[in-house]
DNA sequence: GGTGCTA
DNA sequence: TAGCACCAACGCGGA
DNA sequence: TCCGCG
């Protein structure tokens, strides 16, 4: 997340977009009025309110698009704890994460108790209807980030990310095939992998693990796979986070493996300005995209309206488990 | 966006 | 009751 | 231990 400033935006900054026309008294009363997002009954407040301010997107919008994507959302992300990147705000000014409960999230927004790392236990939302993800909206959640487990299990990982996350410089062509590289190291080890697009610049690779893992063997797993194409082709992959020489390079990110670590969720909207969605797609569909934000808040709804299929389709079907660990 | 304190 | 301050994560690795 | 990153 590029910019989670605290800085608080001024009051004065809040823009609101103007009406096509100018408006009669009754219609300018009307705007002012919350807005409820059809068949969910979610009162939206400050429906005009500009979130982003390059695409003139608001918040009103933003409701409606989790509306209208979230059977969709919620089949991957329902009864996973959740981190939310809230945008009280215009995007990547004054956005913050949140993971925790809070009681004035809604009715439909829960929580479940999970235990920390430090032993202690504290509640992390989730939701599992579209009601909690338009009542998120509501609350400004623009981005949802999801555990690699769920609710119901939090200690088992059944959902593995390997993140290929581009240096500056690296063409479009050259992540696509990364991504095709850990999908072949993977079947190699007789896993079947998932694609999406992150909504910014990189892919994801994912891949269903049923029984789910130790988290401890999942994360093991996850670096020995990065760190051998990393061995293997120096010259396109790292394996280490934060390394000033990832230019021309891409990091293939596997500490989203740990608990408590997150990815985003499928169809999450990003903070970013022009509103990308983090997509799943069929690995036939890769080499007919040209960039990892080529999907964006104004497309996705009618893309699923045409869409005969769901890629992702099958992956809570299909039963896999890691390899033995070599002794 | 919501809460709770203060003037 | 209007205004205001304050709150809303965390783990990792490198320096 | 602090800082930047995601």
């Amino acid at each position: 997340m590029k910019a989670l400033q605290k800085a608080a935006a001024s009051k004065a900054d809040t823009k609101r977009r103007k009406p096509a026309t100018s408006a009669a008294p009754a219609q300018r009363r009307a705007e002012k009025a919350p807005k409820n997002v059809v068949s969910m009954k979610v009162a939206i407040t400050h429906p005009d309110r500009i979130v982003y301010p390059a695409m003139e997107i608001t918040k009103s919008e933003v409701a409606e698009y989790y509306a209208a994507v979230a059977p969709w959302l919620l089949r991957e992300a329902m009864r996973r704890p959740l981190s939310i990147v809230r945008c009280p705000g215009e995007i990547e000014k004054a956005c913050f994460f949140q993971k925790h409960e809070e009681s004035s999230l809604g009715d439909a927004v829960h929580s479940a108790k999970i235990k920390e790392k430090n032993r202690k236990t504290a509640r992390y939302l989730y939701i599992d209807s579209p009601r909690g993800l338009v009542q998120l909206a509501q609350m400004n959640a623009i981005e949802l980030h999801v555990w690699g487990a769920t609710i119901d299990d939090p200690d088992h990982c059944d959902r593995l990310v390997f993140d290929l996350d581009p240096g500056a410089g690296v063409a479009w062509k050259r992540i696509a095939a990364a991504a095709r590289d850990v999908r072949a190291a993977l079947k190699k080890t007789q896993l079947q992998s998932w694609l999406r697009v992150s909504g910014g610049k990189g892919l994801h690779v994912v891949v269903p693990l049923r029984p789910a893992a130790e988290w401890n063997a999942a994360h093991a797993f996850a670096e020995m796979l990065a760190r051998t194409l990393a061995a293997q082709s120096p010259q396109n992959y790292v394996a280490v986070a934060g390394e000033k020489n990832r230019e021309n390079r891409i990091f293939i990110d596997y500490l989203r493996n740990a608990r408590g670590a997150t990815s985003i969720a499928n169809y999450s909207l990003r903070a970013r300005d022009h509103a990308g969605v983090a997509l799943p797609i069929g690995w036939e569909e890769l080499r007919r995209i040209s960039s990892a934000d080529a999907f964006t808040l104004h497309d996705v709804p009618g893309l699923l309206k045409r869409r005969r299929r769901d890629p992702w389709q099958d992956i809570g079907k299909i039963e896999q488990a890691l390899p033995a660990q070599p002794s």
